[in-house]
DNA sequence: ACATTAGTTAGACACTTGGCTAACTATGCA
DNA sequence: TGCATAGTTAGCCAAGTGTCTAACTAATGT
């Protein structure tokens, strides 16, 4: 039971159910690329996806500087909860808007979206 | 968003996970059972009930003094959710627990029960 | 080696939540 | 009409949560 409300806890936060979101549409998603979505410190970011992965429903690959999120796919449990989130998100206005910016933030590579995030202009992401 | 976050946050709770187990065994139950189950104050057992109506899961309905709960399934949304849950927690100990003291709950009427938590002697709920 | 930097951990703080007791509401019964 | 009682609401308190800043860790590159 306890690692059944430690899933229902992981979603029950608007800017993690943003997250799982974001990865669902697109797959793989380093840590700044969802702290600009989010517009959180990293900091704050980061332990959303602590709390995430700890709840198993996303896993997390690190590659040189940066650590890369995913939804974890292959546990046929979550499978099932995972898709019917994924239906309810579909028709969500707000999942929509965050699409839209996510293409933005997506349009440029992570090393520079960080440039940016120091306060440099790099990559063309619209001030909101 | 809200709507979903609500129905996660209704459902990260271990006691009202609890009380979702019960309904979904027993189709029906009084507050007053649900209080006996989770062992917590009435006030307690009705914030929790409140929490899942308003999340849209459960529904009540009032029957002289009494009033029932049940799962609301005929949303065909969550039913989906509802049964991932059912199996989820098919497979929990505690949850096995929790139905055998359901049986003994539920095996003398709402009334009886109600007496019994008065501190009456009345059906043979044994002390746990 | 040393400086830079992406991400995590620690500590602080405001807000929320789960529990209680006590007061209140509403239903049934004498 | 008035008492008893099942359930809800209000107010309180301890524990938990989301956010931040600051300190730390680990990887890069000069």
């Amino acid at each position: 039971m306890d690692k059944l409300t430690a899933i229902f806890k992981a979603l029950s936060d608007r800017n993690r159910l943003r997250i799982v979101s974001a990865l669902l549409k697109h797959d793989e998603l380093c840590a700044c690329q969802l702290t600009e979505l989010l517009q959180v410190t990293g900091a704050t970011a980061s332990r959303h996806m602590g709390i995430l992965i700890s709840s198993g429903l996303v896993d997390s690959r690190k590659d040189g500087r940066w650590v890369y999120y995913r939804i974890r796919r292959k546990q046929a449990d979550s499978d099932v909860l995972i898709k019917w989130i994924e239906t309810q998100l579909s028709r969500d206005p707000d999942v929509a808007l965050d699409a839209i910016k996510l293409d933005e933030i997506t349009s440029c590579e992570p090393e520079e979206l960080c440039r940016k995030q120091r306060g440099e202009k790099c990559c063309p992401i619209p001030a909101h």
